[in-house]
DNA sequence: CAGTTGTTTTGATTTACTCAAAACAACTAT
DNA sequence: ATAGTTGTTTTGAGTAAATCAAAACAACTG
């Protein structure tokens, strides 16, 4: 078995949401767990250091079977590539910079559950409420006032 | 001058916002006046019965022009093409059909204002938040059950 | 009504992503 | 261990949405 704690756990995950474990999948899975809000070209490139064989095509196929296991989210802000992280489970929100479109988590949202209930429904049957909170970041507000 | 009450209001709004008056900018003004969250296609197929001579390419520069005017709002959910709308100044929010992809206004949320401030702003300097409520539309409760 | 500025057309190009077939690798059960 | 099955990855092509650029054209200015 592998003698790298971290890459356990990563294997371990994906054995739990039913998938194989493949050297991809785990080099994916491992690049979000270190650093989430990446597009498949950054997840590429930052995967094919470790694994140079690893095509652009097998990263989206890894993305999106991690996607529907439930182990990364995907976030498509507008004006930006979709981006995944490997935070899940928590119904956090994002931070995007209206300049460099650097994201950032927003852990929870003051009052939360009885804000976010549309006035209107007419009908429709919500399921879940994404909040994307835009600005400037603290270096874009330095750098362009 | 025109003899037609709404085109004469849309040329107006559009000298207003400091943009000439062109037929097809009048067109598209008028589409979204009367049907709103289209995508470009839409648009142009819309744009398409009156002036069949208008291109794809001009109904993105048309709309280009009018959402940086200030006369027309882009939004961008995840999975759809941009879509653009007429009702512009409040800060209304949407709901996105999980099934079908139809999008439905919101007027305001409860509690607003004060629930919409995120817990750690880490010197983000936040101007808008935007909130997508995520479900099934009515046809669809009954149709996809 | 001529000139200037800005818009639209025409046509090519890009980006992000998807699809499909064949080669290959992981897990299963012997 | 190892053969078989299932699912993944590679390779290569293709698509949709949007953007870019140059030339033709139209709206507003004086």
């Amino acid at each position: 078995m592998g003698r790298d704690a971290q890459a356990d756990d990563l294997e371990v995950r994906l054995r739990l949401a039913g998938l194989k474990v493949t050297a991809p999948r785990v080099a994916v899975l491992g690049v979000l767990a270190t650093s989430g809000h990446l597009d498949a070209e950054a997840v590429f490139s930052q995967v094919s250091t470790p694994l140079p064989k690893t095509s652009l095509q097998a990263v989206y196929g890894v993305l999106a079977a991690l996607v529907s296991a439930g182990l990364v989210r995907k976030i498509e802000p507008a004006g930006s590539a979709a981006l995944y992280e490997a935070r899940v489970g928590d119904n956090h929100h994002h931070m995007v910079c209206l300049n460099c479109k650097s994201v950032e988590d927003v852990d929870c949202v003051v009052g939360e559950s009885p804000c976010l209930t549309p006035s209107n429904m007419n009908g429709f049957a919500v399921q879940t409420a994404e909040i994307t909170f835009w600005g400037l970041c603290s270096q874009c507000q330095t750098a362009v006032p």
